[in-house]
DNA sequence: ATTATCCCAGACACCGATGTCCGACTTTAG
DNA sequence: CTAAAGTCGGACATCGGTGTCTGGGATAAT
């Protein structure tokens, strides 16, 4: 993942020279933005975008498959990064969760594509542990709110972050069928959002049939 | 659509077969199986499963997407017939909202491959028009519920629809991860999409930002 | 019983995508 | 400056999927 700054300790290249970690870079935003707006992104496409030849990908990547698995990384770190940086440890759950929501639902639905696609590819439990630099910090916070009385006791916290994410990716999918103003998409999220895993009055008429 | 019982005009084949008709609802039940688990399945692999060689399915269905076309309209018409049998029209909002649920969640869980699918293939207004008639038996109920108090006003029907139909697919997601037991999935969901949908005192701290 | 309809079995051409290779050229590090 | 590292441009083999076609045999309708 995170590239060395001035370790002299390379493994086998001897001289690895810049321009090199340069097309790693293209590479991977291209394949990012390719596989986002088609997970069926062929190799030759992700090549044009990064603005380089098919074979140069192969030099760092010896399949289309690392090549998947290395953006899976990189997007996810993309958005662990950015949580991060919305500190999901300060203030109240609930403000703290929309602030963190703010931050990142954005990126989120970008990469609603590649979520298809690596839904497909992975095993649910694979899929879960690559999830987790994300998932990590946001557990704690659910978890908070829990104990605070703020969301939901009465469902697993698992739960709770599958419908959060679940609500962040449709609210991109109705952006895009244009049924949702990108304007008022952040609001109308955040509030379905919080409706679905806060506390609430227990719904009686549930028990029946 | 509806295939016709003992109307004797048909189009222009003079003698049309039993056999054939059975050949083409193999088919129909093998595709939406077999996409369902995999929306990469290709020809060889569904006619596999019919229980016919490949080149039958061409003589029905002249390409892969006329055949995916087909699917699409056979799995929503069966959504939209069990919806129809649970009658939405009766009762409160809530409960019948649960009742119907109840009695299409597993159908819905089961296509979810094909809405990926049907994702990438059509346009979202496309796959919208499709849907129509499932949705067209919902939005009165959704609406009913609006006026009655029973379900947020503050946000649009076709939204509401939209966060139901992605709570319904996280929960037959996140079964297949093992994080949901079968049993408990029905409740759990059921639950959530009222606490996402239904009236509920309004949550101040979300204004600041 | 006859006949049109349908299925099977397999071959075929075609296409696009993956992965490999190589020689010529360009860029970078020392 | 020079040598190593890297990219380019294209050719190549391979693979799997789609769609077409055939002839022979089975099956259902009349």
């Amino acid at each position: 993942m995170a590239k060395k700054t001035t370790t002299p300790e390379a493994p086998t290249p001897k001289r690895r020279r810049a321009d090199a970690d340069r097309s790693v870079a293209a590479i991977l935003d291209a394949a990012l933005e390719a596989l986002a707006s088609d997970p069926d992104s062929s190799m030759s496409e992700i090549a044009r975008r990064a603005g380089v030849v098919r074979a140069t990908i192969y030099v760092h990547f010896p399949t289309r498959d690392a090549l998947l698995d290395a953006v899976m990384d990189y997007a996810v770190g993309q958005v662990a990064e950015a949580t991060r940086e919305a500190d999901p440890e300060r203030g109240e759950p609930v403000e703290a969760l929309a602030r963190v929501l703010r931050a990142t639902w954005r990126q989120l639905a970008q990469f609603h594509g590649l979520l298809a696609l690596n839904t497909a590819r992975l095993s649910a439990e694979e899929l879960h542990r690559r999830h987790l630099p994300v998932l990590d910090q946001l557990e704690p916070l659910i978890e908070r709110g829990q104990k605070q009385g703020a969301f939901r006791s009465d469902l697993p916290v698992t739960w709770l972050l599958a419908v959060t994410r679940s609500i962040v990716h449709t609210s991109s999918h109705e952006i895009r069928a244009g049924r949702l103003a990108d304007s008022e998409a952040e609001d109308v999220m955040i509030s379905t959002i919080l409706g679905a895993i806060s506390e609430a009055p227990a719904v009686s008429s549930l028990e029946g049939r």
